[in-house]
RNA sequence: GGCGAGGUAGCUCAGUUGGUUAGAGCACAGGACUCAUAAGCCUGGGGUCGGCGGUUCGAAUCCGCCCCUCGCUACCA
């Protein structure tokens, strides 16, 4: 059985900056990917840019640049976010790029030669300010206009060819997958969304534009370009070098063990997407994950509320670590969930400052003065001690659990139960009151805080990598101990290397407004 | 309108197939300690489990009706 994992982020689409919804599924994918590797799988985790499509063209235009020129420009703000998130993606994948266009046409052949595209017309009531179609039912008649009810733009009737997919054709086939595959799209709630949807019928979809030029064109059909979805979608096989489907890098890796997405996106992913692959003779993807919005005290953000949350800002203010912690701990995922600058200051006191680093301060301080700062060997470890150490140890199998149904929120919780766990041992153990009177007990009390520690470290690895990478530093462990095997694996302790010094992991957010 | 989810402590939520005084974290109040980022530990207050009615020896948990909130209801992504 291989030990392969491939999970990916939406493809980005780089027309405003990076804001805290691309953060958010970019972290939530990083740490799924991040957890894997802790297990010994080979992962690949990608994320991307969706260049394409007539916003980014007149956007171009208006900033008197060539589009790919423009585009660079955009898509470097996200490979930059990467790096500020701290993502371990192992590839980069753009819409613009030549493999990405080699797979995009292989894709449209084979729906050809299945002969689930043809060609029609496309009509409807077409907004030129909302650049939306309307249907019948959506528009009214004002003082002999045509209006959009929704936004009050005038509407006109307009008619495109256009390629059309044969989705409807696909509709049983779609429902059977969902039946048989009961995890496929997750959480269980969107599932119900999906399914409902398709059962009340699929219209084919169009799948072509001849309205502007900035895109992939139809192999057969120069006039055409390839539409948003089945150009999009298909970057999680571009980034496979698909159409080579006998290479090691799209065998190893397809299916997809998970695509992370926002609710938003859900039905492209969860309908077209596999529609697509069907079509096209392809495996599908294992699962579909759509998680909530972040939002800004409860409210969505909005320009005009001034409430508008900055992933770098906070970053900048606060730490990537302590962003990734709230976001994981406070927000349900799966559902949506709000950041509140109070709630993010409580957080990180809390959870980071007063509970995990401070137990890591006070361990390791306690053993640079008593211990000449090395971490002591254990005497007889007794029930208590062993309690302590097995309960972590016993969880592991749940733990793996909760993260391939990505239930971060109930693993995130056991995780932290530790910490406070450690932090009660430590007080009632009283290691301070037995400097003299049973020194050899002591180092018992030490050598057990510390192995906890590690193994908490470990857990929370792939949520705060860069604090536990310090804390793990301390203890002069190696990146290649950091697996899960290693938890309640004492041998991988050095005891007569001195540890390193600790800063203080997790400053403490004062209320300053 | 249709389909779906949900209404449990001030806040965020957990409550498996109905069964002893309804739980956790945060917030709040008090206490003992001191290794530590005045952190940690212990104790406590606080809930008619949306409303009404029903089934049952017994319901937050099952049934009915009502009230409220939220999501989805196709080609901007």
């Amino acid at each position: 059985m291989n030990k392969n994992f491939y999970i990916t982020t939406p493809i980005y689409y780089p027309s405003g900056k990076p804001h805290m919804g691309h953060a958010y599924s970019s972290i939530v994918a990083d740490i799924f990917a991040r957890f894997k590797r802790l297990e010994g799988y080979d992962v690949l985790f990608l994320t991307g840019t969706d260049e394409h499509g007539q916003k980014i063209q007149k956007e171009a235009e208006k900033n008197n640049k060539n589009p790919k020129e423009f585009c660079d420009e955009l898509s470097e703000k996200f490979r930059s976010l990467t790096k500020i998130l701290n993502l371990t993606n192992d590839d980069f994948i753009r819409t613009t790029e030549q493999r990405h266009y080699d797979a995009v046409k292989d894709i449209w052949n084979r729906l050809v030669k299945s002969g689930d595209i043809y060609l029609d017309k496309y009509s409807g009531w077409y907004s030129v300010s909302d650049e939306a179609f309307y249907d019948e039912d959506e528009v009214e008649k004002k003082e002999g206009k045509r209006i959009a009810k929704s936004s009050g733009s005038t509407v006109d009737w307009v008619e495109e060819e256009s390629y059309f997919f044969k989705l409807s054709a696909w509709q049983d086939k779609l429902l059977d997958y969902y039946k048989k595959n009961k995890d496929f799209i997750l959480p269980s709630s969107r599932k119900n969304e999906v399914i409902s949807f398709v059962k009340k019928g699929l219209k084919d979809l169009s799948i072509s534009r001849t309205s502007f030029t900035w895109g992939i064109q139809v192999p057969e059909n120069s006039k055409h370009i390839i539409y948003v979805w089945l150009d999009a979608l298909t970057n999680y096989i571009s980034a496979l070098n698909f159409p080579d489907t006998d290479g090691t890098k799209y065998k190893s890796f397809w299916p997809a063990d998970v695509h992370i997405i926002g609710k938003d996106i859900l039905r492209f992913h969860a309908i077209y997407w596999p529609a697509f692959l069907l079509a096209a003779k392809l495996p599908l993807p294992k699962r579909v994950f759509g998680h909530g919005w972040i939002l800004s005290d409860e409210k969505k953000m909005s320009k005009s509320l001034g409430n508008i949350l900055d992933p770098i800002e906070i970053i900048n203010k606060y730490g990537i670590d302590q962003l990734r912690y709230y976001l994981i701990k406070e927000v349900s995922l799966g559902n949506d969930g709000s950041i509140s600058m109070q709630n993010l200051k409580n957080c990180i006191n809390n959870d980071l400052a007063n509970n995990y680093g401070n137990l890591c301060q006070r361990v390791f301080s306690f053993i640079k003065k008593n211990c000449s700062n090395r971490i002591p060997r254990s005497n007889k470890l007794e029930t208590k001690d062993i309690k302590m150490l097995d309960n972590l140890k016993d969880k592991i199998p749940d733990l793996i659990k909760l993260i391939n149904k990505q239930n971060l929120n109930e693993y995130i919780k056991i995780v932290v139960s530790f910490s406070f766990d450690a932090n009660k041992y430590f007080n009632d153990s009283e290691p301070w009151s037995l400097k003299k009177s049973d020194p050899n007990r002591m180092n018992t009390i030490l050598y057990t805080s510390v192995e906890q520690i590690k193994n908490i470290s470990i857990l929370l690895n792939p949520i705060i990598p860069e604090s536990t990478n310090k804390v793990l530093d301390v203890i002069n462990l190696k990146k290649k101990d950091l697996l899960i095997e290693n938890i309640s694996n004492d041998s991988i302790f050095d005891h007569n290397q001195e540890l390193k010094n600790l800063d203080i992991l997790f400053k403490k957010i004062e209320n300053d407004n």
